[in-house]
DNA sequence: AAAGATATTAAACCCCGTTCAATAATAAGG
DNA sequence: CCTTATTATTGAACGGGGTTTAATATCTTT
């Protein structure tokens, strides 16, 4: 695939606002710091992107594909168990938004915009240039894709009976998903708190898994993965 | 206690911050809307109050403050086991973060400023005079405060049974916390996507609180009160 | 009533995202 | 190859809004 001059530039000035949002923070990163790191004027970046939220809303986007394709590449190893299955999911993402502030705290900001948008009264407050951005639609469709992955891990594990049968896909998974974005919200606050509290909670990650596992174990042995022919979507 | 005058212009300028910041959000809410609101000069809103960062850290103080209160009310009522008291937690958590969307959006506000202020790197990033405002130490208190008054309710499930025993207090209540916090995060986003999954998400609040439920379980009926003393603090 | 502290205001300031008119570079067409 | 449209690029100007300031008014205190 030949890239465009046009893309490369564009993407040249993605690379350098993930890097400078990443090292100096949204707010604190000038579209003069980008556009001089980039080696360009400051107005031709409004060439480029839309505005500022705009270049948000791109580097949101990488966050969401490296996102999905995580779900992707654990759902896909066959010969696990559901239940393995989120195990490795829970890991994998926290992995993920540790090793991955910026996208991490991308996919947050993003949430908060839907549930925004959800709201009839507060949304007209959304910057309507988000809104038409090529990219809103098409990572609320990555999300719900994720989304449907996850379900699916879970019903596997319904199937395979890793997970107990009485539970519901759809509910268990958001409720997990709930979890691990709770988690990553938490993990920060509270330990920083210093004192006694503190060093409970250098345990917690191990604790945290184990709890989530405990809550979903069905019949079969947890961890010992579990050949079962799915026959999903 | 007789309030000064000052005390009460202060007030009456928080009040009217409050009630904007819920109705057009922070970023659309100017200081001149404010001062115009409390009829006042735009200058005098920065004689009570630092700046704009500050004002909203009072907001989150008496969303902090309110938060707290709730731990606490469940907490003094005597006669419940363990588990019914978190189940009431997150009942009136929910309730709590969907009837005050500002005040909770202060508090996530908040915990994110933690997270960075943990992260050497980033903690330079925060505006210096939110971490000079007498707000913020208190705001960590009153967050650790929370912290204690729930795994006290989860230390005391242990003892009385409800809760699983091999649980340990405060990772079992951070997780839970997580969940929490994790489910007003996804609600909105998730409950969007209307088509197919919205449908079975109706739903989720009662299973979600049940998943969590289950988790705790200890030996005991989960939702017939139980009567123990528990010797706390 | 004078001196000092406290409130209050309007205007100025300045940062920074955004827009714009002018110019250069490239591509297309005859 | 020269002309003409299209696409890139720039620097300067604009404008919104948070913040500062100098001047003024309103108490307090003695």
């Amino acid at each position: 695939m030949p890239i465009s001059a046009r893309e490369k530039k564009s993407k040249l000035i993605l690379d350098v606002a993930i890097k400078l949002f990443t090292t100096k923070g949204f707010a604190s990163t000038k579209m003069e710091d980008v556009a001089k790191e980039a080696g360009i004027s400051k107005g031709l970046t409004y060439f480029y992107f839309k505005n500022k939220e705009d270049l948000y809303m791109a580097v949101t986007k990488k966050a969401f594909d490296e996102f999905k394709s995580i779900f992707r590449e654990i759902y896909k190893v066959k010969g696990k168990s559901g239940l393995q299955m989120i195990t490795d999911l829970a890991h994998a993402y926290i992995d993920f938004t540790q090793a991955n502030k910026i996208y991490y705290a991308a996919i947050l900001n993003f949430m908060g915009i839907v549930q925004q948008y959800n709201n009839e009264e507060l949304r007209r407050q959304i910057d309507p240039l988000i809104l038409e951005s090529e990219h809103f639609q098409k990572l609320l469709e990555i999300q719900h894709d994720c989304g449907k992955i996850g379900i699916q891990m879970v019903t596997m594990g319904l199937r395979d009976g890793s997970i107990r049968p009485e539970l519901q896909a759809e509910v268990t998974f958001y409720t997990i998903w709930s979890m691990l974005i709770g988690y990553e919200r938490l993990m920060g606050p509270v330990g920083y708190e210093g004192k006694e509290i503190k060093i409970h909670l250098e345990n917690w990650k191990p604790g945290f898994v184990k709890l989530m596992q405990e809550m979903l174990k069905g019949t079969i042995q947890a961890n010992k993965p579990q050949v079962v022919q799915a026959s999903l979507f």
